[in-house]
Parts: structure tokens; sequence; C-alpha cells
DNA sequence: TCCGTTAGGCACCGAATGGTGCGCGATGCG
DNA sequence: CGCATCGCGCACCATTCGGTGCCTAACGGA
């Protein structure tokens, strides 16, 4: 597992993106609007919205649905293959919870040991 | 969970950089060399490599220790944070073991369906 | 008629990541 | 002496990702 071209890493590429967790879980009680999802989410940009759910549906991920209204009416939401992704995304995020404190006290001394060594 | 600022996002931020969790998975059974770990993951450069090794180490995930001698010697290990991470990451590369062939098969959809609409 | 709303395309920029190639220091071996 | 080994630093480059700003299409309301 996790050797150079191990079928794993291909979740990692998934989550790698800042908000492909994010949007994921945004969605994970139901259909959303994107402008729904900027005010949920916050400190997204538009644009950066639109491709973080094309990447998404590219891997099947989540479902796009557009109505022919004016104005345009869209929604995105998670399909069953997204739906099993909550469950590791939710262990990972679970961790960083439970760790954040560790990391940072960790990362505080290392800018200390640089400082010092400089 | 996992809005803009929430402290769920800075494990994802561990996780993005392509190798961070290779690495980490390659040093579960104990200490490595740089060399070890080269051979065994496969594919990375050794720039990357200690590049991300000094992530690692600036993150409390990975111990350095480095002998005087020559030629020298280094060797890296899991610190205890970084073990907790372990959980976390295998359940990830178990979803991708489980479900990457119904990613491949979207991203194949996703191909074709560009290919009609231009 | 003019404006707001909604989704999203396009141009451009800056930062991070990954990669290649080159070099250094210190030692052991032929 | 010359060379290989090992860890690692530096210069340089291409790609990706996130961000801002500007524009369009289509309709409803003032």
């Amino acid at each position: 597992m996790f050797l150079a071209d191990c079928q794993a890493r291909l979740a990692f590429d998934l989550l790698a993106p800042t908000w492909n967790a994010v949007v994921v879980c945004a969605l994970r009680h139901g259909p959303r609007r994107p402008g729904e999802l900027r005010a949920e989410i916050g400190g997204i940009s538009p644009k950066v919205l639109t491709e973080t759910l094309r990447r998404l549906e590219a891997n099947g991920l989540v479902a796009r649905r557009a109505y022919a209204e004016a104005p345009p009416r869209v929604e995105y939401e998670l399909t069953e293959l997204g739906q099993t992704l909550l469950g590791p995304i939710q262990a990972v995020g679970k961790w960083a919870l439970d760790h954040a404190e560790d990391v940072l006290a960790a990362q505080d001394r290392w800018e200390e040991s640089l400082e010092t060594s400089s």
C-alpha cells in the first residue's frame, strides 16, 4: 500500500485541492445551489467554487442539475459514490479536531528552532 | 465542521502535498533512512523526499536523527502524533481501494461527454 | 428602459508543489 | 591520488491551484 503507483494515491489526489473535502461535506445533507454553498462555506470565490464542483463532477462524486429558468437555477448533490467518501473525510476531520493543538504546538517549536539556529 | 476557517481543514493541508501520506505510511514499521525510503517508495526524487520530510518534521509528525558518521547517516521515524495519523490515512486508502474502479469509470464517462459536446 | 439576480466563462497574477541537474563535504577503498 | 557513497543544498522550470476583476445571457421588477 502506498508505493509509487498504488491506487490508494487516487483518493489523496481527490482530497488534495483545498476545497474539495469542504464542498463534499457541505453537500452531505442534500442538494445545494452554488449561492447557498458560497454563503454556507464562506471565504470561497465563485470561480473556485465552480472549478471545485467541476472537478468533483468529473470524478463522479457530485451530480449537477440545471433548470431552464430565469434567473438560472442549478443544484449540486452528492452521488452514491460521493456519499461513501463522507466516512473517510470525517475520519480525517475527527483526527484534526483531536490533534490540532499538537500540530500547532509542533509548528511553534519548529519556528522557534529556526530562529535559534539563525 | 468544514466551514471556511474550521480546524478540520488543517488535516487536509497536511495530507495535500502528494508525498506526505506516502512517506508517513512508509515509516509505519519503524525508522528508515532516506535511501531506504527512496528505494521502497520509488518514483520520488531525492529533493522532493527531503522537502517532504522537512514538512512532516515541521508539523511534528516525524523526527529526524542524524549520526555524526561518514558517510553521513540519518534516520527518520514517526512521532506519537505521526502514528495517530496512520488510522485516518488508512481509512482514506481503504476507500480508494474499494472505489477506485468507480472513480476511474466516472472519469472515463466525463472524458466521453467532453468529446461528444465538442 | 434600466437595473438586479444568477450561474459561469475568460484573462491575468502569485504561491506552492514537483522535477531535473549540479555541486559540496567527509570518509573509505583500490 | 582518484573515485564512489550519502545526505542535502541551490538554481531553474512547468504545472496546478486559488484569487480578483470583468463580462455575458436571460428574465423580473421598478
